[in-house]
DNA sequence: CTGAAAGCGCTTACAG
DNA sequence: CTGAAAGCGCTTACAG
């Protein structure tokens, strides 16, 4: 029983199959394996007709050259590390679509860490395995030495939605304080002085430049936050730091640190209270993901203009590529009130 | 000048920097190079004081050892492709998420092509040059010749929302027919029995099952559909469907063939129309998104119960690694109807 | 327990 | 234009 090259028809069962290499296609095309590496760069010097049997053989065999294995001879592997903690969230799923489809158009492949589980330093060192082209990671929390393992592998970073201070890692952020401020500018506008506001865990910096936004705003207006609680950017989070806000009457205006928690608020004073949204409560949201511009919900909220940030770390990206020792950079975005129905 | 190994600082700044390497280690502590590689395998004989110096300096050094090149040795690479169409669709999104964090967990990495657009067949094809352990395929359609590439490579494929007949591929699909047909008979049993469908395009099997289900339950009882509109599975495409519909007057109930369109149809009813739901109309989902049991929609639905689909797919997959010669299995699932608000 | 050596699949000077 | 050869970083028999 002679052995098929890469075939499973013939193999031992049990063995896992091989793939199909540069070798069966020189044996079966009758050239050499050089020439087999030659065909599929266009730029090489090969004889025309050569090079589409070449072809034609690889196509027949199914062969297609080993990326990795390419990445060894010191080309890109073109793989790049993508780190987003909670898809859960409508916001960071909406990026994280639109991030992977726009990679995949800049032919890199993405390697995803994360999903709907917090994400583990175990998965990231996994993942710092493979021979990564760089490494994108989306807000959250992330242990500060792993900056330095990246640094060491030379896999340079580039964060989304937050600013970290490190040799050949660049940021691009949304001006978070700025944001809320023009939020608090409008509830004072429309009349709305008692103002309650819904952050999250306070764990990162974008929360909290988004708090001081409000406090700070609110300061020069001779005025101060009637309540404030931390929740945890989600709906029935927000949804329950409505009510314990609302319980002080005092409360006419919800400044919510997303959108998700706005939405969950917005439901809870419609369903659980006699008030009125805007006349006896405003509020507004951080994001605007999509579902705030539903007629169900006609959220007032802040835009975090998701496709300025994704074109700018694709740019912050081939940047890098192109010059790994360039200087760090950090791209500002500015926030664009929304103004719909709930101010 | 000499050059550090691997390091930036004196390397020529416009080259590429270097991964440090099991060699490097070697080096640096004094030992052989076989030796760094026994001392990365838990079950390889390795004085244990020389262990622990190489393991001491490779951190030092923050080396680990490139997955790819042990992938060359026959080792798996641990990649698994992933190809989800359509993240922006809300149940596809929550699908995703879960399906990563999984594969995570699974020291498994995702290798992610699709996201907002459209997958185009170069995206595959360029996926398929990493050696891939496996590739899972979420709904959507497929050219069939990708079936054949991915066989010549011996890629296992895994299939989650359709079935693929061919060999080495399994798949794990909802009984969609089954979700429909209770839907309907639901409706028929709260009195609504002028139905109206708001299907997907009827490209994807999954589609044309859940008509199915309906119009063979309809027959049963001696109905039939009142009116029938192919849309886009989205929620403004339910909007609009749900209003071309409702202008006949004798119907007065929607099934819907995801969440995202009924979602839609609710709004529209809601906003657009001086009926109520579900005493004018009866409204039913599939899927039960997340956002179908917020009280502000409540919507009746035929839930594909994400967490055994996804259980499913990482069984289907553990199991073809472990044996690629096994025969394909075909998964099916029970939808199960959730009765909310809507009907 | 250990090092030298072969080999994984590839690219790219090198010498025709 | 072309093939033989070196080398990328790794693992794993092989022979001590």
């Amino acid at each position: 029983m002679t052995k098929t090259p890469a075939g499973h028809s013939e193999a031992d069962p049990a063995s896992r199959p091989r793939r199909v290499t540069a070798s069966d296609v020189a044996k079966q095309a009758g050239v050499s394996r050089s020439a087999v590496s030659r065909a599929f760069d266009p730029n090489a010097y090969l004889d025309r007709h050569k090079r589409e049997i070449i072809l034609k053989t690889a196509v027949k065999l199914g062969y297609r050259p080993n990326a990795l294995a390419a990445s060894l001879q010191g080309m890109r592997s073109n793989l790049v590390g993508v780190i987003i903690g909670d898809m859960t969230n409508q916001y960071d799923a909406e990026f994280a679509a639109m991030l992977l489809s726009r990679l995949n158009a800049a032919n890199k492949w993405p390697l995803l860490v994360g999903g709907s589980m917090p994400v583990t330093e175990e998965a990231i060192m996994a993942v710092l395995g493979y021979p990564l082209d760089a490494m994108i990671v989306r807000g959250g929390s992330l242990d500060a030495h792993l900056f330095d393992d990246c640094a060491k592998l030379n896999i340079p970073l580039i964060f989304s939605g937050r600013i970290v201070d490190a040799p050949f890692a660049d940021c691009v952020c949304c001006r978070n304080a700025e944001g809320t401020a023009q939020a608090v500018d409008l509830l004072l506008r429309s009349g709305h002085k008692g103002l309650g506001y819904i952050g999250g865990p306070g764990t990162w910096s974008s929360d909290r430049e988004r708090l001081s936004g409000v406090t700070s705003t609110l300061a020069q207006n001779g005025l101060s936050l009637v309540g404030q609680v931390q929740s945890d950017f989600s709906y029935e989070g927000g949804a329950q730091a409505a009510a314990s806000l609302l319980a002080d009457d005092r409360v006419d205006g919800l400044i919510c640190a997303n959108d998700a928690m706005a939405l969950g608020a917005l439901s809870y004073v419609r369903n659980h209270t006699s008030k009125t949204v805007p006349d006896d409560v405003a509020i507004v949201g951080f994001d605007d993901v999509s579902l705030a511009s539903w007629p169900d919900f006609n959220l007032t909220t802040v835009r975090n203009p998701l496709g300025t940030m994704i074109d700018e770390v694709l740019r912050l990206l081939e940047a890098r590529l192109a010059d790994p020792m360039r200087l760090s950079e950090t791209v500002m975005i500015n926030p664009i009130l929304k103004e719909r129905g709930t101010h």
